[in-house]
RNA sequence: GGGCGGAUAGCUCAGUUGGGAGAGCGCUGCCCUUACAAGGCAGAGGUCACAGGUUCGAUCCCUGUUCCGCCUACCA
């Protein structure tokens, strides 16, 4: 037989798209109803689009993958179903972009050829971003690939939106909502971002109408929405004011007067003067004020939140005034207020505020509370159950610390605004009669807005008639959904919903969902409300929730911060598994992942380990292979076996509970610093001499522990697993869909391990001596070894060859008192010693140096222990084998501490010192 | 303002029934020893943030303080 060869170092570039292309032209990763194993399904979290896989989306998808090639290895009938989703605003943004470099506009395009481009954009670089993911290793079953606007996807949207409406579950109505003045739509609350900032407190006074001289003193930071206000508002128990309430006080700048009104929900007697105006069309705490008191609501912003001249006019601001700020911007038109009403003395003081202001999560505008008609969830029925299903614990949150914020985020959630006024995307499906609500619409210029009052037919098709007046002619709503709405349908959309497929039957619920704490709202929350709703169970059974990935600097990475690790970049340079592997050994719960690239090369290093490793074994592997009972083989088979049964179990109870970190670690500590440090070392004599007569099985037990941790390990590397899995003894064609390694107690040996680790204290005692001595590497000493304990002793005996050969010399077992008395170096260590002769010219400093340290740490460690056994309290109260123990350790400590000076001595001597 | 998490070796982080403090990277010294210099061997380095408390005994449990993150919130 031939054995193939290994390059010296490991280049993953010339696997990777190789072992790719086979996995998928053999199709390992398709799912199949008909599979007999336990369903295991994770739907992807759907990247936009038109992105591409930045180092946020490996961590989540190199996790993923961990879990779905672990189960598949397992037997389980997985299925990863990979897709993206349309991002309506985001994907939007960027092809007005290029319609501007154009000269073009969207609004020049009309809506029909303006979605026309965008799906031409999606056909360019919609791929993009799954060549990439593929590059990574993802194991999803790709047939399956899915998109929020796929049309079995939007079936499933107009389903749930009407169904919902006829419940009464989506209204639309006016009210003050999140608006982006450069975006144009309306976003949710929690498409708000917000962010501490330097602002202004300005103190401004109100004269009374009936009594100019007195005034009403209110602070506010915008001062430009006072043009809007439309009432004053005290605290009603507040002495120093309680008596106004009732009266109007003359609002500056306009000719109107306004009503002081009694409200203990918006004063904060504390703050400012204690007196507030209220803008009910310009903030939200104002607007419901506004709806306590049926105040009127006077918006002077546009949409573009420019000051509107038509709002101004209808708000009375004096024309002087209002003339100079039209069309102009806040930030501008504060200014000038804030100047007419130092002009008129009413400006009494200006100071630096600490304030939070919202902005766009897409564009980073400065949101504007808006006033217009909106598409709403009525939330709270599809919160309750939600809440239950993970206080029943019906859903797990992992970690645990995220079920509070999840409970109490839930507990307080506000309808959510779900119309967008973009053009891509599900758009609303109600129609508008024009006859009936001929004074509901609106067109101004190329805005069509539909008015507070309309009547809508919601209906999954266009009406044929309206059932009011007979009328034929209809406007569709022109607003789309929010882009969450159909992924919040995601987990049973993509299954295949709302027609009842046996994929929904098999794989629904699904198993785990893998994502980042940012869309824990946005995503996670909603996705249980409507799976609840419309499946009547949740939609997946446990919730990874793993890190954020920050820089080396522990910084957010951004594209303007010029800190981006790119994946691409880092897969082309160190290789796709060591990225993996890094990531995967970085996911630690509850703490964020900081990455420089020395990790990520680190782990490149491990990879070429363990490609070297796979070349030894290889050039050692021709010849007879023995398939003894673990019991019956030699020393270093039975350690190794028992270490690898040790590591499988703690591998495969790490991914249990989703302790990537720990499951990596595992596996590097034993890959690199049991299997190549230890047992590679061990083996070497036996199999380097080709008549050893224990090569048979010694072969065989290289071969099979490489293979078996090979399997181990695929999950975190696919492809250098797959390469050397394949060059080895094995059955079967691809590791892929090989069986993961199960514990075997037969492996398991306690006894042996307990030997191991006696001849690795040994060996290590001897090098440090060789190290003290200046002993040159490849010189063979002679040394002496013995022990206090009589087990241990005869185990020496037993390790003699092992303890040769791994210290390069010639071990002699014999009780250190019957050692001879001079011209050695003694090193002691817990009942063991170890001696090496001392030849004359040697510098004996270093020795020396090591045995006074030796010395003052025994001294040092006994002390304590002793003060501890002298503690009357402590010999009562502590457990007795506690006891026992620290007894134990003094007698080994003093016992060590003689010997060690002992050596000082006789080194001493022969320094003639 | 509220909530949550973190503070352990120079750096990044493990450490789950409280009883001798760990890893990776980096650093120092010696080695190109026929799997691997992307390596081997040996080694240095830590009042486990601070102050109290519980306990015979605390990195670990409790309280408070400081600093740093994150989430959330209507203080004009």
């Amino acid at each position: 037989m031939t054995t193939p060869q290994l390059d010296k170092t490991y280049d993953p570039k010339a696997v990777e798209s190789r072992w790719y292309r086979v996995w998928i032209e053999q199709g390992y990763f398709r799912a199949s109803i008909d599979h007999p194993g336990e369903p295991y399904c994770i739907v992807i979290p759907p990247p936009n689009v038109t992105g591409s896989l930045h180092v946020g989306h490996a961590l989540n998808h190199s996790l993923q993958d961990i879990l779905i090639r672990w189960r598949r290895m397992q037997g389980r009938n997985t299925l990863w179903l990979p897709g993206t989703d349309h991002a309506g605003i985001a994907t939007q943004n960027v092809v007005e972009k290029q319609l501007i470099t154009e000269g073009l506009s969207r609004d020049a395009l009309g809506r029909e050829r303006f979605v026309e481009r965008v799906w031409q954009w999606k056909a360019t670089s919609g791929n993009t971003i799954v060549n990439q993911q593929k590059q990574l290793g993802e194991s999803c079953d790709w047939d399956r690939l899915r998109f929020t606007m796929d049309e079995g996807l939007s079936k499933a949207v107009l389903e749930v939106f009407v169904r919902l409406h006829d419940e009464g579950l989506i209204y639309r109505g006016e009210r003050l909502i999140n608006w982006c003045p450069r975006c144009l739509t309306a976003l949710s609350d929690i498409e708000v971002e917000h962010e501490d900032v330097k602002g202004k407190l300005y103190t401004i006074e109100y004269p009374l109408e009936n009594d100019p001289g007195t005034k009403l003193t209110i602070a506010t930071t915008r001062p430009e929405t006072m043009l809007g206000d439309t009432a004053v508002a005290v605290h009603p128990e507040d002495d120093r004011f309680k008596h106004l309430i009732g009266k109007r006080v003359s609002l500056p700048l306009t000719n109107r007067t306004i009503p002081i009104v009694g409200d203990a929900i918006l004063v904060d007697r504390e703050f400012g003067t204690g007196a507030v105006k209220i803008t009910p069309a310009h903030d939200f705490n104002d607007y419901e004020a506004g709806e306590r008191h049926q105040l009127p609501r006077l918006p002077i912003f546009d949409h573009q939140a420019l000051l509107d001249p038509a709002g101004m006019a209808k708000a009375g601001v004096e024309p002087n005034i209002a003339t100079p700020l039209e069309h102009l911007p806040v930030q501008k038109a504060r200014l000038k207020i804030e100047q007419a009403l130092k002009d008129r003395g009413l400006l009494m003081k200006v100071e630096d505020h600490k304030m939070a202001v919202g902005k766009c999560y897409r564009c980073k505008t400065v949101v504007e509370p808006y006033l217009s008609p909106q598409w709403f969830v009525r939330i709270q029925p599809l919160a309750d159950p939600a809440i239950k299903a993970v206080e029943e614990g019906r859903i797990r949150i992992i970690p645990e610390g995220w079920v509070n914020n999840y409970l109490g985020w839930m507990r307080d959630i506000k309808d959510w605004c779900i119309s967008r006024q973009i053009w891509w995307g599900h758009q609303i499906p109600a129609w508008y009669c024009l006859t009936c609500n001929d004074r509901q619409i609106l067109s101004v210029g190329n805005r069509t807005t539909v008015l507070q009052g309309a009547k809508p037919i919601v209906s999954k098709s266009d009406p044929a008639q309206c059932p009011i007046c007979g009328g034929r002619q209809f406007l569709r709503d022109p607003d789309v959904l929010d882009t969450w709405f159909s992924s919040a349908l995601w987990p049973f959309s993509t299954l295949g919903w709302p027609d009842r497929t046996p994929e929904l039957k098999t794989y629904y619920p699904t198993s785990t969902l893998v994502t980042g704490l940012d869309i824990l709202f946005f995503w996670v929350a909603r996705m249980i409300m409507m799976g609840l709703k419309f499946m009547g169970d949740v939609p997946f059974r446990d919730v990874y929730i793993h890190a954020l990935v920050r820089d080396a600097e522990g910084q957010k990475m951004s594209k303007s911060k010029g800190n981006v690790i790119d994946p691409l970049h880092v897969m082309e340079q160190f290789g796709t598994d060591a990225l993996r592997f890094t990531l995967a050994s970085m996911a630690s719960p509850g703490r964020d992942i900081k990455l420089a690239e020395e990790r990520i090369e680190g782990y490149r290093n491990f990879a070429n380990k363990i490609w070297n490793a796979a070349r030894f074994a290889l050039m050692y592997l021709n010849g007879p292979r023995a398939a003894l009972p673990p019991a019956q083989r030699a020393f270093p088979d039975r350690w190794i076996l028992s270490r690898l049964n040790h590591t499988i179990r703690a591998v495969t109870s790490e991914l249990e509970s989703y302790r990537f970190d720990r499951a990596a670690t595992v596996l590097y500590q034993f890959i690199w610093h049991e299997y190549c440090d230890w047992y590679l070392e061990l083996i070497k004599p036996v199999l380097q001499d080709s008549a050893h007569p224990d090569g048979p099985s010694a072969r065989q037990s290289l071969a099979e522990t490489l293979e078996t941790t090979m399997r181990l390990l695929h999950p975190f590397m696919p492809f250098i697993t797959e390469e050397i899995w394949q060059t080895l003894p094995h059955r079967g064609d691809s590791i892929v869909v090989q069986d993961y390694p199960v514990v075997d107690s037969a492996w398991s040996s306690p006894d042996t391990e307990q030997q191991f680790m006696l001849l690795e204290h040994t060996v290590g005692l001897v090098r440090t001596g060789r190290v003290l001595l200046n002993v040159a590497p490849g010189q063979r000493i002679p040394f002496y070894v013995g022990h206090d304990d009589q087990t241990r002793h005869r185990q020496l005996h037993q390790l003699q060859h092992h303890l040769a050969h791994l210290s390069r010399g010639t071990a002699e077992v014999k009780p250190s008192n019957d050692w001879p008395s001079g011209k050695l170096l003694r090193l002691v260590t817990e009942g063991l010693s170890v001696g090496i002769g001392v030849t004359g010219d040697v510098d004996l400093g270093k020795a020396l140096d090591r045995l006074a340290k030796q010395i003052a740490e025994a001294d040092k460690e006994a002390q304590r222990l002793d003060t501890k056994l002298n503690n009357a309290e402590f010999v009562a109260k502590a457990p007795p084998e506690v006891i026992a123990e620290h007894q134990e350790r003094v007698r080994t400590l003093s016992r060590d501490r003689a010997l060690l000076a002992s050596s000082q001595e006789q080194l001493r001597a022969m320094l003639g010192t």
